[in-house]
Formats: C-alpha cells, structure tokens, sequence
DNA sequence: TTGTACGCGTTATCAA
DNA sequence: TTGATAACGCGTACAA
C-alpha cells in the first residue's frame, strides 16, 4: 500500500491516511489551501524576506482566513531549538523578585520568546525538579539564581547544550555567565552605613528560611566590617517562618537584652518591616532607640513609617542584561559560533537607600 | 555486538544514519543501552506501573547513569498535549496577583506541569500575542483574566481544542469556566461599608491605566449603592500613570474642595496607599477627616499607618481551584469524555476587612 | 508484560 | 525564489 503520499494530503481532502488527525490546522493545510509547498509556509514565519512579496501577501491572507497558529511543539522538535526561557527564582511572587521578573519579561515578550516560571523556594531539589522539566523544552536559555545548584542540577546543565545565566549573584570564579552583584559587599554596605553614623551595638538577622545562602553572604560582609572596626559580630536567627513574624521576634529578643542592640540589620525587607512594624506596638523607638536596615528596596519600604533604609538591589538591570545577554548568545549561534560578544560577566552593584530608620547619632 | 544499529547510537558515534544529530541522549540511546525497546523507556515515565519491577529498576538505573532528560517537546508532539499551562494576567509581578499565581504555579509543579507566564497589562493585544504563542505549545489549558478578550483572542480560543478558565471575575453569562467573584458586588461591598460607617460624600477614584475594565464594574457597584441610599455618585480619573502619584492627585483634588469628599473608594490599594502617604504630608489625617477604602489587601496594606480598610479578594482560592479544575479536565478527557465533574463555575466572594483608615462616624 | 511500525507538524538539507 | 524529502524524538495503535 505505498500510495502517493504528498498528494491526497496537499489537496486538503479527507485524508484518512493520517492516524490521528488532531483537527488543527498545520502549514500543509495552509499550503494545499493555496496550492503551494509547506516550506514556503515556514519560510513566511521564519525569513519572510526570502520569499516574493506577491507570495507574502497571499499566506498572510490564507493565515489569517484559515485561522492558523503555528504549532511550536513540531518546529521545536524540528529545530531543536525554542523561544521559550526558563527563569528559577526561590520566589516567583515575592515583591523580591518583582522587578527582575518584570523587566525580563517584558524583554523576553518584545522579541517574541515565552517565559516558563517556576518558584525554588530555596530548595536545590525543587530548583532541580523544576530545570530538568524545562530543559524537556529545549529552552533558548536556562535563568537561574545563585551559584548554588545541586549536582544533579549541574550536571544536567552541562549535559544540555543550553545557555544558562546565574542572576543576583556575583562570584569572579564561576564559569557560567553571571548577571549580579556580591552579596558580601552588600553586607559591608549596610554594616559601614551603620558604623559610620555612629552606631555601636550592631546585629544582623539572618532569614529564618534556610537555603538563603545569598543572605549569608550578606551576613559575612556584615560580619567583616564589625571585625574591621573593632566591634563584635552578633547574628540572631528566627525561628518563626513568617517573615513579618521573625521580624518582630528578632527585634524583641535584641532590644530586650541588658545591652540591647541599638541598631539591626536584617536580611531583607520583609523582616525588617516585620520589626518596624512590632516596634511601634512595643514601644520601641526607631531610630533613636534602635536604627533598622533592610535589603531589597520592595516597593512598600518606602512606605512605611519610618521610611525603611534598605539596599536597593539592580533588580531591573538584573532582568534587563539577562534577557539581552541571551539574545546575543542566540544570535551569536545562529550566525558564526565564533563571533560575537564573549557575553563578559558584568558585576552590577547596589545602592544604599537612606530613609528614616536610620540617622546620624551623636 | 550484533545490535549495530542501536550499539552506534548509544556510543555517540558518527551515525551517517541520522542527519542532523542534536548530540542529546534520547529515549532510543537509553533503549540500545539496556537491549530493550524505546517503548518500554517511554513507558517507564508515562505509566510505570505497566512495567515488571526488574525492568523500572533497570531502566530507573540506566537514566540514571546517562543522564537522560526526556524531551517534552517530541512528547508533546507525539501525543498533542503537554503538561505545560499558559496563564496571561494583567501583571505578573506586582502584589495584585502574587497569591494567585504562586498558588497556582505551586499546585502546578505539585502535578509536574509548567508554568507559562505573561503579562498583558490590560491590553488586548498583548493578551492576544500571549495567547496565540501560548497555544502554539499545545497547553493543556489557558488561564486568562477576565472576560474582556479581542475578537482574534476568541476565535483563537474556539478553534484550538484547550480549556481556557476565565480568573478574577463572575459574569453567570459567560460560557467558559470561571473562577472568580463579583466585581459589581466589591464595589457595593466598599460603598455599603462607608454608607453604614455613617459617611456622606464618598468618592470613588478609578484606576488611571485604561483596560481596567473590572476596576469599572466596582465603580459601578459603588455607583448602585450611592442611588440606593439617596446619594450623588462621584468619580474622579487620575491621569497621573504612576499610582502611587495618581492616588495622591485624587486625594488633593478631592479633598480640598468647597464640599470635599469625607471617604474615598480607590481601585486598588496601590492608588490608596498613594492617598495614605499624601495624606500625611498634606496634613489631611485619615479616616477623621477623610476615610480611605482600597481593594486587593495587598502584602503591604496592613503595614501602613493607619491601617488600610480594603477588601480582600480570594486570590488564593482561584490559584487553587483553577489548578485543581485543569486537573479534572484534563483527566477527564483522559478517561471517559463524559465522565466526571462539570466543573461548575464557582463564585467566588471578597472579603472587606477593616482597618484603621475607615472608622464609625457620629 | 513487551515490542514493531508509524506519524505528530515542523525545519534542515539538498535541488532546481 | 521556490520546492521535495527526510529527519527531529516521542507516543499511539496494534501485535505478540
């Protein structure tokens, strides 16, 4: 039964050669609609400047009658290549992330890629759960955070031949292409903020979520400057895993101290405004009685009263320089594997952000 | 050594046979590995139970040890479904949606499926571009907000066979699934509590980024509960785009006139929350001399002083139930086609919670 | 329980 | 500028 196959199919009759017809409408119906080949089709999707305007005009008009949407399962498999990216944040819809995920999107969209999006939550399983499903897709390019992945994780990725960028971090030695800043600096930051307006007794407060490794990097920068200057590191770490609740139980155990602490810094916003918040209720003055200082900058830190002094982080820079950078690789291996930008890591650096929980003392 | 074929492709060598070989390991180099058939790998993942114990163990191993990632894209080519689910949301990184989308995106990676994102900010083109690339993935559903789609955005929707499920609203004359509450019933809910508080001239402040049609319907339950209680509907339209701007315009324009508002209704707790910090520094103090009502219950609306009154939506619920409604559709179509729950469309409800910018009037 | 054969809808390759 | 043909890697249908 080897009948001809192409020509029942391209005049568009009821071929019952097909096993499974889906009822979708593909290229080859478009084609046979106007009595010319698939790949002239294709050609309108993907160069449309090789084919003949007259012929343009024509599939623009059978496309739009027909109703077709290309079907990019089958020029993925095709191709081995997809406008999808994958992105992994330990959390997708924090206000941590927000600008970062903003900014890349709306880059990603503008060229005409797909964002896959899933939440880590910290976790090195759950992150490499979520890469081993993406990369099924043959992304144009993986989005991670951090630096640290589990083995398999890594081990996939180098499997793969698909790009991947290491976000809100910064470490000289690592291989992968990475868009961040050091975390360790940040603490430093913060830490000589508070030492040069005069505070003494400084503490740091961890995340109560582990697997927050940046923010032990913070705390480390944190914990040189106090040894710089001469005065003794002191971390507490919450137990409550609600940040707003940490907050408040971190500031609590700290200023109720026989020496109290008289400034804090926090491992990011939402404690911080945890403790801002339980102040008020305790009766703790900030900043006379005890300065606060965040890290992220979230939207609502300015809000608040006291205005929150954080470390703004290059949240949108972030997303903004991922999404180019992958779509430099993407040119840059469609043309000549060995043209192009070396995609050169950038450090990128953060900002420290005034506001009025923290002030001269004297 | 007889099985030259596979033994070829599983050594990675130079198969003339295959044209353009992507160097990936595949289900087939898995197979050769083993001396077994593809057929059995594929069935290891699809449905394991089908398999001899001895065989999973061996197959199990066998992925293991070559890393084998299995390629979505010709699964989903091959069966015409994917595991992946496009939700299209007005804002995919402010705190409007935060807990819808993780909810979703938790219950989604629960059940392996992915997730894929984008924003249209209230555009129907760009919910239109979002869904036409969406459906070129074959999703196993679509999530959309609203009920206000472009007429391609529809005809896209009818002609692809996939779900789509309809969030943050309830219209009872819609077909599709929705999942979602009464926009008219909020704004009667916000105005009522005003009325009942004893307040007179209540304003209502709309959103100033156009497309916010739900923002409207609030507006217009707001509108029913004013006629209802003998009182002149007011509205005023920000232009300032920015809404933390655009809240204190309304505040400033409503307030200092002859007869000025003595409670605000604000679209949503962004523009609020810009009437609340312009409330301080304009020396208008709040609710005493005018009240402020919101709508989200954003993260950081119980942060404020005073308080933010808002009403609070079932974010968290829809994520929730429109996962756990994708789920039963797609198992559904798996089983008997007429089998199962007809996936009623639910409403919702909103929830106002009282905080300190609204209080009793005498 | 395991296997064979084929096609899903597109793009890469080669040809005209 | 346009076309014919063969993969891409998997799941479905059918067979043993």
């Amino acid at each position: 039964m080897s009948d001809e196959t192409k020509g029942a199919a391209a005049s568009g009759g009821a071929d019952a050669r097909r096993r499974r017809n889906t009822g979708r409408i593909t290229l080859r119906d478009v084609a046979a609609h106007l009595g010319i080949s698939q790949i002239s089709v294709s050609r309108y999707f993907q160069e449309p400047q090789r084919l003949s305007e007259e012929l343009r005009e024509r599939i623009a008009g059978a496309v739009a009658e027909l109703g077709y949407v290309p079907n990019l399962v089958a020029g993925g498999l095709a191709s081995a290549r997809s406008r999808v990216v994958g992105m992994v944040l330990p959390n997708i819809s924090g206000p941590i992330f927000a600008d970062t995920i903003q900014s890349f999107s709306d880059a990603l969209t503008a060229r005409g890629y797909q964002l896959l999006l899933a939440s880590s939550y910290f976790s090195a399983t759950l992150e490499e759960n979520a890469v081993r499903a993406f990369l099924g897709w043959s992304p144009a390019a993986l989005v991670l955070t951090s630096h640290h992945h589990s083995a398999a994780t890594e081990k996939m990725i180098e499997g793969a031949n698909v790009p991947v960028i290491e976000t809100w971090d910064f470490q000289p030695k690592r291989a992968p292409i990475q868009i961040g800043f050091s975390h360790v600096k940040v603490g430093r930051l913060a830490a000589r903020h508070l030492v040069d307006m005069g505070y003494r007794r400084i503490a740091f407060v961890q995340n109560s979520l582990a697997g927050d490794i940046s923010a032990l990097d913070r705390r480390d920068g944190y914990i040189e400057v106090m040894r710089e200057s001469g005065r003794r590191p002191w971390t507490f770490v919450p137990t409550e895993p609600q940040p707003l609740r940490a907050g408040r139980q971190a500031l609590e155990a700290l200023v109720r101290r026989r020496e109290p602490a008289d400034a804090i810094i926090f491992a990011n916003d939402n404690l911080a405004s945890g403790a801002l918040l339980a102040a008020r209720g305790a009766g703790v003055s900030v900043p006379d009685q005890c300065a606060i200082v965040g890290f992220g900058d979230y939207a609502f830190s300015e809000m608040l009263s006291p205005g929150l002094t954080t470390i703004r982080p290059p949240a949108r820079a972030i997303g903004e320089l991922a999404a180019e950078t992958i779509f430099g690789l993407v040119e840059r291996d469609r043309d000549d594997p060995a043209d192009g930008a070396p995609a050169a890591p950038e450090e990128l650096f953060c900002e420290l952000i005034q506001r009025e929980s923290t002030h001269e003392v004297r």
